[in-house]
DNA sequence: TCTGGGGTCCTAGGACCC
DNA sequence: TCTGGGGTCCTAGGACCC
């Protein structure tokens, strides 16, 4: 698994403080590459541009598995990422269905990751296809279409530019600009742009939250700006109360991070194609997942902390249970046992749907780096809550 | 419409200690 | 024997994102 990573220094950019012209001179800028999995295998597979194209799972559209990317002409029949195959290849029954290829999407992102560090702007990578850029600059158009040209140049890849005077906005005006474009969101233009839209819009707001937010009678972005923070930290919690808040005025003053990502955790799951019934099944399944976790673990020469073992009951009930390892440890077979023990908590007997294995690291490891032999950029999922 | 696999972070509740 | 309040740690679950 690859983690991103660089050799700059961690640089804490300026605030784009407006001066007395009213000019800003430090800018983030978010990179997202346009329908970024469909657009690698539209790249060694020409003659499907301009059809429908959907990769997910094995590329059977009769099996388990969701959409991962569908290409534009495929969007256009209602298809979307997360969207289960079988419901996909009903609503495009003429769509190429491809398999995942992991390591060509990561081979991919990094020339990308690469082309951006070669603007000299530091680079916080956010996963496959996205990464944040700290941009010293009066200019930032011209730098984003430098950015586009130099990874299309890399590449032959498309990617949209969001500009903004935080982290935050940069990342809301990317879906603005696609594809291919820019779009520019300051605190100038933050309420034109995003106040009348539902709360779900924001970066971190989905489908509950905003359910509950609505249930709070605050359905607009505006709404949950104008909210009292200690009163939605009552209703959602001392920290997502006051953090949703701030979400919805545009706020955010996390620096862009050049610093390499660490990871806090290390998984690997698999849904069956068929649930598992026989509880022996599940055990030899499971020990095959926690010899695959052990040897990346002991791979990674960071011990693990804990093991935490995730079953899915059919149909779509999901439990997981964890084991303390007695001390952290790259040792194969302790990791093993310790999901095997984990398993032991499960009531055995119902059909499973899906197993999963994760090897949590301890928090005092951040700021014990990968080995430089180890770490290439792109890949890791750099994902979740951020920036709180 | 039956719902992947990789992650991150936050919350609530219980255990435990003083 | 019954009882307080606070702090910290651990665990399971939930929500979100790519």
């Amino acid at each position: 698994m690859s983690v991103s990573t660089h050799y700059l220094p961690v640089r804490r950019i300026r605030r784009p403080v407006p001066g007395h012209d009213g000019t800003v001179s430090g800018w983030v800028l978010h990179v997202d590459l346009d329908q970024f999995v469909a657009a690698v295998e539209l790249l060694r597979r020409p003659e499907l541009r301009g059809r429908p194209v959907i990769v997910g799972g094995d590329g059977d559209p009769t099996q388990r598995g969701v959409v991962s990317t569908a290409s534009y002409a495929a969007r256009a029949y209602g298809v979307h990422s997360g969207q289960p195959l079988r419901v996909a290849a009903r609503k495009c029954p003429d769509a190429v269905f491809l398999p995942v290829d992991r390591e060509a999407y990561e081979q991919a992102s990094a020339l990308v990751m690469a082309a951006l560090r070669d603007t000299g702007h530091p680079v916080e990578v956010l996963g496959w296809d996205e990464a944040f850029l700290a941009a010293d600059t009066d200019d930032p158009e011209t730098a984003a279409r430098d950015i586009q040209r130099r990874v299309h140049d890399a590449t032959g890849l498309a990617c949209t530019v969001g500009i903004g005077d935080n982290r935050l906005r940069a990342k809301l005006a990317t879906e603005r600009g696609k594809p291919a474009g820019l779009f520019v969101l300051t605190a100038a233009n933050w309420y034109a742009v995003m106040g009348g839209l539902p709360t779900s819009a924001l970066w971190g707001v989905g489908a509950k939250t905003a359910r509950r937010l609505a249930g709070l009678g605050l359905d607009t972005v505006s709404e949950l700006a104008a909210a009292d923070p200690q009163a939605l930290a009552a209703q959602l919690g001392p920290a997502t109360g006051p953090w949703l808040v701030r979400l919805a005025r545009g706020e955010d003053d996390t620096p862009v991070s050049a610093a390499p990502h660490v990871a806090r955790s290390l998984g690997r799951e698999v849904t069956f194609q068929t649930d598992l019934d026989d509880w022996a099944d599940v055990r030899r399944e499971l020990l095959a997942l926690a010899a695959q976790v052990a040897d990346e673990v002991a791979g990674q020469e960071r011990p693990a902390a804990r093991v935490v073992v995730k079953v899915r009951y059919a149909p779509f009930t999901t439990r997981t249970h964890g084991q303390t390892l007695p001390t952290a440890t790259t040792d194969p077979a302790a990791v093993e046992r310790a999901a095997l023990a984990a398993l032991d908590r499960f009531s055995p007997g119902r059909p499973v749907r899906l197993l999963g294995v994760r090897a949590e690291f301890p928090p005092s490891d951040v700021t014990h780096s990968p080995p430089a032999c180890l770490v290439e950029s792109g890949g890791s999922g750099v994902t979740g809550r951020r920036s709180r």
